[in-house]
Order: structure tokens, then C-alpha cells, then sequence
DNA sequence: AGATACAACCTGACAATGTCAAGTTGTACG
DNA sequence: CGTACAACTTGACATTGTCAGGTTGTATCT
């Protein structure tokens, strides 16, 4: 009987991440050092080469939490009653808004070497399958494979692109500039809302064509 | 009669600018570091500091630059005869793949600190301004101030994610799996062609409502 | 012509970082 | 009781960003 085989080693792992998420988040993925994260996980310097190989097997590891995240968040919406793309595109960014330290490392193939870490890799393959899944139920007409791909990649390049505007973008200080800072959700709100008519149009049209 | 005010100084600062922008087009911004631009350029490790207050100093200025080209490339576009939205989308991306190096480090306010100089913040409102008035040319019906606020945030969004999606993102390896390799090019025509019918489609039914 | 000033560098030093190498401790099992 | 291995630790090294302090060369003022 292993009696709770070392209660710490798996925290030491949860700890090391959640201090470089939180870094992530406050200072951007650059500001991750391998012995902060050790000292603020209250262990040695060399204590998280045991679970991760090096940095980018960190970020690799957070990268692959956040697509398991985008993934369920995904699946989330078109597992609803009702859906539309808007929907999506609303829980896409919301995603990237509450979990910003796992989007800011998710798309940084420079430093998460996700194409060399399995699981990241998988992850990121069912998140891309889920957005697939998620067209073929918003967008009636059941559109052949090669319209599907085209399709999905539209509907990511927006969500991504208001995603990464409002993470890290001149998007949300440029808005508080022009309007006052309350006004920044009913904006982007606006926004999605233009999005979602945009794309209705489309898929109908594309359905009674 | 000045001979020639030291030709070699503005090539310093050139040539740590190339260097950095050579590095970050093949490893990403994190691998440039002061040390190694200095030794590329053929210089002491401190000179670049004479030009550049920081590394960040050094991202500020590409930033400018980059900035710089994206706001020439949008005027060029609705300075030229026949301009529609996805030409727009089109000369957007098109500037993100031809200039990468540019483009990483853009949006990247972590790393640049474009809040803290006036040049590169100068820079980006010019492209902003520049995207603004591309909506006024793009868009008939000429949208009130807020609209053109939501149809620049809209169509900046589409080309931004598509740009991100390409140079940082899983799309070109993914695309490379589904299709030959070569096929990419024209799979990202048909993205833009999907987002140009959507953008025009609604901006004729805004206009005729 | 000589003193002064300043731009454009360079050399040296420091703390902090990523990572390799080599312990040390505890628990598990034969 | 010994062996094995997970979960660490301590030590060392090269590399990094950046502060401090030279060292040139040219320009300008007196």
C-alpha cells in the first residue's frame, strides 16, 4: 500500500507552475526565470529540472494546460442548447481573458518548443479539432472539408485576433483613451456582436446559395 | 564644413538594428540579447547603449520602424485607385509575413515598453489613424465615429489574427499536414477572399438599412 | 595654438540567469 | 540488509544586462 506517494512532489510541480503563471501574468513570459519560480516555490534552484527539462518545458507545460482549457471551453458551447458563433467568439476570448498567462504562452512557438512536447502538441491538436466540431455546428449547410477549413480559420483568425489585441495589444489603452475605461466590456461587446452579425449573413447566404 | 559627420555611427546603430531584427526573424525575440547584436556588429558590448537606452530601447526602435512601414503600407492601399476591404486585409498580412521581425516585437508591449517612448508610441497612433481612415475609404455610408471605432477594431482583429496566426501561430504547420506545402499560399487567399465577401456584404447592408 | 567639450566608442566589474555535474536524503522492495 | 530510485540539494560555469569609468577623435571657443 503506498501511503500517498509524496504529497509534495506533485505540489512542488502545481507550485512551480502556478508561480510562473503568475509571473506570466503580471510581467509577461520573459520575466520567467527558472530560479524565481524555484524560490517562490520554496525549493532549490535546480528543484523544477526535475519535472521540467528546462524553461520551455514550463511554458510547454502551461501551454499544453491552456489548449486542454481552450478545448473544454470549446466543447462547452456547442454542447449548449443553443449556440452561434458569436458564442464561440465570446467564450474565445473570454478564455484568453481569464487564463491571460496560458494564452500568452499557447501561440509562442519560440519558447514553448511545442512541436517537440507530445502532450502540448496533442492538446493543441483536439483544441483545433473542437473548433472544427464547433463550425460544422454553427455553420448550417454542412460545408465540405476543404469550406469547414476554411471556415474554422476565419472564425479563430477573428476570436484570436481580438484575443491577442486585448491581451497584449494597443487595443484596451487606446479604447480608454477614446472613451471611459467602464465603457471597454460594452465595447468589445459591441465588437463581437458586429462579428457575430457578419458571420450569421455569411453562413445563410452560404446555405441558400 | 563638416567631413562627413562619422559615417560609421549611424551604421552602428543599422547594423544592431539588422542583427537583432536577423535574430528575431529566425529564434524570436527572446534569443536577441545586447551582447550577441553587439558582436554581430562588430562592436564592443556596451556600444549599442549609446544608441539604445535598454534592450527594450532596442524593440522600442524596431517597434517605430515597424509602425512606420504598417502605416505606409495602409495608405498605400487607399491612396491606390480600387481599394476594398480585403485588399486591406491582404497588404495587412502581406506586411506581417515580409517583415516578421517587425511584427513579433509590434504588439509585444511586454518586451518593448512602447508606453515609455513617445517615438514608437507616436508611431503606432499614425498606423492607427492610418486604419481608421482605410474604414472610411473601405466602408459606404460613412459611419458616425463609434461605428468606424467598432469596423476598425473588426477588420484590425481579422487581419491581426490571421497575421499572428501565420508568422507565431500552429496554422501554416497544421495547413502543411492537411494540403502539400505549396498549397498554403493559396489556402490563405481563400481565407481572405471569405473575410473580404463577409466585410463587404455587411458594409453594403449597413449602408442600404 | 591651446584648452574645453562632447560624441562615439572600449574595458572592467557585478549580480543574476540557465544549465551541467555531483552529492544527499528518504522511501520501497527484494 | 542492501540496492534502487524519486525527490530533491549544493556547487560550479559560462553567459547575460547593466553600472562605472576610461580612451579616443573631432569641433568649437578663446
Amino acid at each position: 500500500m503506498t501511503p500517498a506517494p509524496a504529497a509534495t512532489s506533485v505540489d512542488v510541480r502545481r507550485t512551480v507552475l502556478d508561480a510562473a503563471l503568475a509571473i506570466i501574468d503580471t510581467q509577461g513570459p520573459d520575466a520567467v526565470s527558472m530560479r524565481e519560480v524555484a524560490r517562490q516555490a520554496g525549493v532549490s534552484h535546480q528543484a523544477p529540472y526535475h519535472y521540467f527539462s528546462d524553461r520551455a518545458g514550463i511554458f510547454a507545460a502551461i501551454s499544453e494546460e491552456g489548449f486542454l482549457g481552450l478545448t473544454e471551453t470549446l466543447q462547452r458551447v456547442y454542447s449548449s442548447t443553443t449556440h452561434s458563433a458569436g458564442d464561440g467568439l465570446r467564450a474565445y476570448v473570454a478564455f484568453a481573458m481569464s487564463h491571460r498567462g496560458h494564452f500568452r504562452v499557447m501561440f509562442r512557438n519560440d519558447i514553448c518548443g511545442i512541436a517537440t512536447h507530445e502532450p502540448a502538441q496533442h492538446a493543441a491538436d483536439n483544441a483545433f479539432n473542437a473548433l472544427l466540431e464547433l463550425v460544422g455546428h454553427v455553420v448550417e449547410g454542412k460545408p465540405c472539408d476543404e469550406d469547414a477549413m476554411v471556415w474554422a480559420t476565419t472564425l479563430w483568425s477573428m476570436a484570436h485576433g481580438v484575443a491577442t489585441l486585448v491581451i497584449d495589444g494597443p487595443l484596451v489603452p487606446r479604447l480608454a483613451k477614446h472613451s471611459g475605461p467602464g465603457d471597454v466590456d460594452n465595447y468589445l461587446e459591441a465588437v463581437m456582436d458586429h462579428f457575430d452579425t457578419m458571420v450569421t449573413r455569411q453562413a445563410k447566404s452560404l446555405f441558400t446559395k
